[in-house]
DNA sequence: GTGCAAAGATGCACGTAGTGTAACTGCGTG
DNA sequence: CACGCAGTTACACTACGTGCATCTTTGCAC
């Protein structure tokens, strides 16, 4: 993937110059060594001159590019999260806003999109210090998520978008998606911590296809009475998944 | 609807000691002098001490009673959704956790409960300097759902509870309902403003019941194409609520 | 009432979080 | 090479949150 000769005038896709990526770099380095000291001391056990003086910066270059620590500490959250976004963004327009859902998520399910979140969940354990910044991240996701399917409705006009209805249909099925998912996640971390293997890996992908199909029935419209009907069906994760659509 | 509201509570019939009054009323007077100061001064304006001194105490004192200014305005969230979690918790143990949520959160719907909220709702309107805190109560109301669903699942045997699924379906219910709550009432506060005339209460009223009933749908498998079929058809409260579409 | 013990409020000090500001350094450009 | 600018750094300052010692209030027994 060479991007040919783009300048400095293309908007994303190619500015390499030196101070980008100084900046980039300064960034990740941040990033990593607050990873390093929540490893090793533990979360709310180092300050941000800890951080500084691990990455190499100083303390007021640190606030140059996180508000805080939790911030910091975040960015793994915006990152994983951002992917999920991409996903979703370049599915078909006149996917089902759940389907498409759905699949950008069962893409989260890989060995280095994961690692890093897995790591998170394992290290804030037991630690509502970084809650807020993690859910503040989650709520990102959704209104991006919103803002998203909002878009791909406008250039979708078989969808009337009826302007009463659409906020609220919009806001609730983008919140609850944001929820499922991180419903799975957690359920995941809660089963299989840090593994990353390939098995795993597929209790995760069946855990975000069964959370969205739960989403998609309605959970059952009751209590989950019968574990073979409302959303277990095992559907594998690269098959096709007919996904019956099931409407009332 | 007289809930017959005696003054002592019910577990602790007795305990209106002066040291608890104190208390209570120090704590409600810090809480009147920080969302006086939020009105005046407007959000990140003031400081603690300033809360302080116009709640008559010291700063330390503050701090025995909240962790922070955020977390003193969160206070009105929290007594917001600690009486739709009353009003969920006796709910019949064998109603659908749907249907639960649903009657809990119209319940929400008075004039006395949502007042404090929509104020705080326009009062940190473009504030994300709050939004931290007021995410915390909500996905703090959200763990406290799953607790008194799985506490009635376990008093429930009627419903099988498979250790499998269980756990992933009470997160993503739990989730998906606080979801949809927060959607309502987002976009009643985005149309209705600070209005808590009957309309307006009946315009939220509706749109709790149609966030749940999008939820319980499973978001119609699809698109809001038909404004009449998805989700607006089986209930209404007691009145018509006329949806009227504006557009920006 | 008086005395006592515990709970709570207060003042003080300390470390840390963020932020404004001005000086400084290195990259890009003519 | 020199200039301009993005980015870094040092410094100062306000505010936050907490530990601790002290003082005041409350509850209780005598």
């Amino acid at each position: 993937m060479f991007t040919s000769i783009s300048p400095p005038a293309a908007q994303p896709p190619a500015p390499p110059s030196r101070r980008e990526l100084n900046k980039a770099a300064t960034r990740q380095a941040i990033s990593d060594s607050t990873l390093g000291l929540l490893r090793s001391a533990g979360p709310g056990n180092f300050t941000v001159e800890d951080i500084a003086e691990s990455a190499g910066i100083s303390r007021r270059t640190f606030f140059n590019y996180f508000s805080s620590t939790e911030a910091a500490i975040a960015s793994v959250t915006h990152g994983f999260l951002d992917t999920a976004l991409e996903q979703f963004r370049l599915r078909p327009a006149d996917e089902p806003i759940l389907e498409s859902a759905r699949a950008a998520l069962v893409e989260l399910a890989d060995p280095m999109t994961v690692a890093p979140m897995a790591e998170l969940f394992s290290l804030t354990q037991a630690s509502p210090l970084l809650a807020r910044s993690e859910l503040e991240a989650w709520d990102h996701c959704t209104e991006q998520i919103i803002a998203a399917a909002r878009e791909r409705a406008a250039r979708n006009p078989a969808v009337d978008m009826d302007g009463d209805m659409d906020e609220l249909y919009l806001r609730s099925l983008a919140g609850s998606v944001i929820s499922c998912g991180k419903a799975a996640m957690e359920v995941w971390f809660s089963r299989c911590g840090t593994d990353l293997s390939a098995e795993s890996l597929a209790i995760l992908r069946q855990l975000l296809i069964d959370s969205m199909a739960l989403l998609g029935s309605g959970f059952a419209a009751s209590a989950p009475q019968h574990p073979d009907s409302p959303a277990s069906q095992p559907l594998q994760s690269d098959s096709p998944a007919p996904h019956s659509s099931e409407r009332s």
